[in-house]
DNA sequence: GTCTATAGAACGATAGAC
DNA sequence: GTCTATCGTTCTATAGAC
């Protein structure tokens, strides 16, 4: 069995996923995740090629989470109620004590664009994108698509920087109040 | 006269306001900015504390020049113009080539909560939210000046993150559309 | 002399890689 | 656990301006 071998993959990513996200990617060490995930410093090398490739990995789980997201807001009917939930889902994280914005935003700031994470990031903005298209029935590249993008980006950025989950509200009236609803 | 004190700390602030907002703040060292400015390494410690200094002092050069632009901005009468001349101003920023995204939000996820940079941070949002309340005619916890944040940080993190200055076109649109404009 | 500039060595701490 | 590299910082030593 590999037990331990997927055991000590998991923790890992636990770790990262803590530490990464409430501390920042750059000022977490590889030191301070193994000590956080309780294994041995061998152990990242042998299931991940770098720290970068654990960024990767960290945004990849994200990335899984968000999808199982949006496959249960798609069984939502109607496409205002859709985003009416989108939104509510938002508000009601942004309110959790553990919040600190958009993790993939937030990464885009401190990984190189040539780096594997980067890829996983571009990914989550392509499935939001699409997400909000399929839901407006319109093309990805719509005006309506755009403003939803801003509007969950301003959202999280707002909340995150100026520690208000009240802005998350303020995003969410601005979606109920705009054009892309008529 | 003191040509020589001023160029330094002058040639120190410059090279920080190209690589910090360039590269980020943490991925840039202090030995790439001295080297970038053409300065001794003694130079950068005569004229600053460390390197979090430089960087509050980075960002509060960026907080001088945004409180340019809200003064000149103060002088358009007409609330909803001053408004869309605001976001005109960033439409064209996004589109010149070295847009990165606001520099404060940007530099928030780098620098720790309790840092002098931080500082600087808070009172550039402190002032966004002040012109906004001012202009709207309200209070500066009322609704509208959130939406009007939400847009302006869901403008910058988007188009930075996407590298799609439509995005900032988007966000206007949204603010002509919002009830804000009520 | 005093001040600020220069170049560069060297510090301890910590990074990521193996 | 050990390696090497680099981080931010401090210090030595010297040159030029007022």
């Amino acid at each position: 069995m590999t037990v331990t071998r997927s055991s000590a993959r998991a923790k890992l990513l636990d770790a990262a996923a803590t530490l990464f996200y409430r501390d920042g990617i750059t000022a977490t060490g590889i030191d301070r995740v193994i000590a956080h995930a309780g294994v041995a410093k061998a152990s990242l090398y042998n299931n991940f090629a770098g720290k970068d490739e654990l960024v990767a990995a960290y945004l990849s789980v994200r990335l899984e989470r968000f999808d199982q997201t949006l496959a249960t807001l798609m069984e939502i009917a109607d496409p205002l109620a859709r985003i009416d939930a989108f939104f509510d889902r938002l508000e009601a994280n942004a309110a959790s004590g553990q919040f600190g914005g958009c993790p993939f935003s937030r990464a885009a700031v401190e990984v190189n664009p040539d780096s594997p994470a980067h890829r996983v990031i571009v990914e989550f903005y392509r499935r939001l994108g699409s997400f909000f298209a399929q839901t407006l029935g319109v093309d990805i590249e719509d005006a309506g698509v755009k403003q939803l993008i801003v509007c969950y980006n301003g959202a999280m950025s707002s909340a995150s920087v100026l520690k208000d989950p009240s802005l998350v509200g303020a995003a969410h009236d601005l979606v109920r109040a705009s054009t892309m609803r008529r």
